[in-house]
RNA sequence: GGCCCUAUCGUCUAAUGGUUAGGACAACGGGUUUUCAAUCCGUUAAUCGGGGUUCGAUUCCCCGUAGGGUCACCA
């Protein structure tokens, strides 16, 4: 029996290990978390594997890897796999006193059909009548309880004190009663969430698509990030802040402030808090962290010139909202730009032209002192001419034969990074072509 | 279909028995020394409908409507 003397509050996420750990269940282990956390409660990961067929120690491995990338520490485990003994002394109880009788094949639970009314923290009273679900089926047998029957047990002998679970479970809540008062247990709190949507409106399911937190990891989103955005779906502390750590999470929560109505799971703006959070990480360690998202190729390259990459890196930070992103785009640190001559030239201008501004530009870049160069120095440099033959005249050819592509970071910026040698020699490489 | 839950901009939401109904994402427009991002500024955009209660309802009540959940010897 768990020690509830020592602690007022005592939560748990108790999925059954049928499947990956999903997004819509990660808001149900998050509430349950930041509950317990700020009550200086317990938190409790309880593995439901009273499914046999279905239940894989895979699925489980997956949940408790993702709950730990996500920081969603669990205070204590429990497998009810391993708790066959204590629902068989529960079950014979309730036969004993003839609350439960065995039937052709199953156990079932002696329904007194009356009405259930139970106070829910999120919706308030809600009442039903248990008739139509008859003397419901605990158990398959003495040693294979089934899920309504192990919760009861199992949230009694945890000492949990507050069942926070998806409104799907509110229909299997009269149940759950009748099976405490059976049991002689005291009726814990209740708070139904409201689901998480797909954009269709209904539940979150695998046809939605992406779902497994390991995919969204294995794409580049942070842990914090999807904390904040998961934690404001369905809630909301009021106020206008929209960037929460899960620090702040834990002082700001209340279950009261949680909303009725579902909500769509929607990924722009997943995407606009995982931009949020990958521009407030050190670069150092974003660096680190978005080698692995790269070709080997280049990996190594980046490994051989931490300084360079770093560079990259910080002028790629602000650009990608998550980050796998990083592989789009910077081609051009790593390899030769590739691209047709009839791209130097900006909007209509001839290319003999471009080919002046191309040497202009080389020519000023090479009284430039040797060694590194900033952005603002290669911009003075060539500034003056610039603004005399027009920007787009000028700094669009400049960009293209660095990075061959229409859309990048402003010249200064990657001739900066790419050093005046190679800068030069870019630009002599266009001026060849034409 | 039975039972249950829900209803504010396209989306996530704030607020109140009396407000120009606020913020964020997205979209759109503009600034930010060429492009794309990032960033800044701005614009469009909502209380499901009908009855009550009330001096007044988006807010409280009822009825509709719509959406969702659930109806296993799964969890």
């Amino acid at each position: 029996m768990a020690d509830t003397a020592k602690h007022k509050v005592v939560t748990r996420f108790a999925p059954s290990p049928t499947g990956l750990f999903h997004i819509g269940s990660v808001r149900t282990a998050l509430f349950n978390y930041l509950y317990a956390r700020q009550n200086e409660g317990k938190f409790i990961l309880r593995i439901e594997d009273t499914d046999k067929a279905r239940s894989k120690m895979e699925f489980e491995e997956d949940i408790k890897g993702g709950l730990k990338w996500l920081g969603l520490e669990s205070d204590e485990f429990y497998r009810q796999s391993e708790r066959t003994e204590i629902y068989k002394k529960y079950l014979q109880k309730l036969l004993d006193e003839g609350k439960a009788y065995l039937d052709d094949k199953a156990i079932r639970l002696k329904n007194p059909n009356k009405k259930v009314i139970f106070n829910d923290i999120i919706r308030g009273e809600i009442a039903m009548q248990t008739d139509d679900v008859g003397d419901f089926v605990i158990a398959k047998n003495l040693d294979e309880a089934l899920f309504h029957f192990t919760v009861v047990v199992d949230d009694f002998e945890m000492g949990v004190t507050h069942i926070i679970r998806g409104e799907d479970h509110i229909p299997n809540t009269p149940r759950h009663i009748l099976l405490q008062e059976a049991l002689g247990f005291n009726t814990p709190n209740y708070a139904h969430l409201p689901l998480i949507l797909g954009t269709d409106r209904s539940k979150l399911s695998k046809r939605h698509g992406a779902l497994s937190v390991n995919e969204y990891r294995a794409q580049g989103y942070l842990p914090e990030a999807i904390l904040n955005f998961i934690a404001f779906i369905g809630w909301n502390p009021g106020g206008e802040r929209e960037i929460f750590s899960k620090e702040d999470l834990v002082k700001e929560f209340s279950l009261e402030k949680i909303q009725k109505g579902g909500g769509i799971f929607n990924i722009e703006r997943l995407n606009w808090y995982n931009g949020q959070y990958i521009r407030k990480m050190d670069t150092g360690k974003l660096a680190e962290d978005l080698l692995t998202y790269m070709p080997e190729s280049w990996q190594s390259k980046a490994k051989e010139s931490s300084e360079y990459w770093k560079k990259i890196v910080s002028v790629e930070k602000d650009r990608i909202s998550k980050l796998s992103d990083i592989k789009d785009g910077i081609d051009y640190f790593f390899e030769e730009p590739e691209y047709n001559k009839e791209k130097l030239s900006w909007k209509g201008s001839s290319l003999d032209k471009t080919k002046q501004h191309l040497q202009a530009i080389v020519n000023m870049l090479k009284v430039l002192p040797e060694g590194e160069l900033s952005p603002e120095q290669i911009k003075q440099a060539v500034w003056d001419y610039v603004e005399k033959e027009g920007r787009g005249e000028v700094l669009w050819p400049f960009r293209l034969s660095l990075t061959g592509r229409d859309k990048s970071p402003d010249p200064f910026t990657v001739s900066s990074i790419l050093g005046k040698q190679k800068t030069i020699q870019r630009l002599e490489h266009a001026i060849a072509k034409i």
